[in-house]
DNA sequence: AAGGGGTTTTAGAATGATTCTAATTTGATA
DNA sequence: TATCAAATTAGAATCATTCTAAAACCCCTT
C-alpha cells in the first residue's frame, strides 16, 4: 500500500524528470502529475481531464495529452494501450508490470508477480530480438462483478435458461 | 514449423466452428479463413482485405470485419490489440500465447514460452478475479531492424552525434 | 510600466481504425 | 421462377488521439 511519502517521492521524481527535460511545471501540469502519482485506478485521459478541470476549469484535453506525452518521453508513466477503449495510465509504477483487467467494469488492478531474472536477455539470446519492455495482463471478472452476476442469476432463473440457449 | 496438414486441420476447425455457429462459409469468408490459417505474419484487417480482394475484387472491408467478429465469437482467432495501430490477428494459434513485437517495423513473432501450470487459478485464489485469458508481449527491436541501425550508424558518424544531442 | 520572445494552452479540425446503417445482392429452396 | 433469409455493400457515424494555428501567458529587459 502506498504511503504519503511514497507518493511525495514519486511526485518529486516526475517533476525532476520534466525539469531535466526542460519544460515548466505549470499548475495544470502539476495537477496531472499529482493525480497520476496518487490514483491507483489507472485513469484514462478523460478521467484526468475531468479531475484537473475541478481545479482549473479552463483546462483543455490537449494539455492533458501534452503532459502525458512528456511523461511518456521521460519514462515517468506507464501507458496501457487498448484498442476498444481509451488508454489507461499508471503513474505510481511507471515500469512495466503485470495487471489484472476486468472485462466487465474495466477496473484495472496491479498484480504482484516477480519477474523471472534476466528474462529479456534470455529471450534476446533465443530470438535475436533486443527486448526493451514487456506487457503482461490477465483478463477476467473482478470480485465485484462476480457478485453482481450471482445476484442477477439467483433472482431470475428463467433468464439463465434463455442465456444458455443463446450459446448455440 | 507448420506443416500442410497442420494448416488443413486448423482450417477445418475454423470452418466447423462457423458452421456450428450457424453461418454460411461463403467464398469470401473462406478466403479470410485461409489467409488466417496460413499466414504467420499476424495480418491486420487491411492486409486481409487486400489479399481477399486479389481473389474477390468486390470484397468490402465490412465483410472482413464481419468474418473476424464471427471468428472471435467462436474463439477461432486471437486478436492482438493496439491503440496506435490496427489490430493484428493470429489464426494459427487462437489461444492466448506470448508474442515478440518489433517497435520499429511492427513485425510480430510467436514466442514459445511454457505457461506456468495453473497460473490462472493461482492468481484467482490470490486476487478473487476469475481469470479467463492473458496477454504477454515483449517489445523490442527485431534482428533485421538491428542490422539496419548498425549500417546506418557505421556509415554516418556525424548523424549519430546529432542524434545524441537530441536527447536533451 | 511597456514591450519582446519563447513557452504553454486553447478550440476546433483532421485522422484513422472500427462500427453502424440501410439498401442491395446472393443463393438456397420450394 | 418466386421467395426470403442471410450476406454484402458503400458510405456515414463514432470516438480516441493528433495536429494546427492562433491566443494567452510569463519572464526578462529596458
Amino acid at each position: 500500500m502506498a504511503t504519503g511519502s511514497d507518493i511525495q517521492q514519486r511526485l518529486e521524481e516526475m517533476r525532476a524528470a520534466l525539469v531535466k527535460r526542460g519544460v515548466a511545471i505549470t499548475p495544470k501540469r502539476a495537477k496531472v502529475l499529482e493525480i497520476l502519482a496518487t490514483s491507483d485506478e489507472h485513469p484514462n485521459v478523460g478521467d484526468l481531464h475531468a479531475e484537473v478541470q475541478r481545479w482549473h476549469p479552463s483546462t483543455s484535453l490537449a494539455t492533458v495529452y501534452n503532459t502525458i506525452e512528456l511523461l511518456k518521453e521521460t519514462g515517468q508513466v506507464l501507458e496501457l494501450e487498448f484498442s476498444a477503449a481509451a488508454n489507461r495510465y499508471d503513474g505510481r509504477r511507471p515500469d512495466s508490470h503485470p495487471h489484472l483487467v476486468c472485462l466487465e467494469c474495466q477496473r484495472i488492478d496491479d498484480l504482484e508477480v516477480p519477474e523471472p531474472e534476466g528474462i529479456f536477455e534470455a529471450i534476446g539470446a533465443e530470438t535475436g530480438y533486443e527486448v526493451v519492455r514487456q506487457r503482461l495482463d490477465y483478463y477476467g471478472i473482478c470480485p465485484n462483478c462476480q457478485k453482481k452476476r450471482e445476484s442477477r442469476l439467483s433472482g431470475q432463473a428463467e433468464f439463465v435458461a434463455l442465456n444458455d440457449r443463446a450459446n448455440y
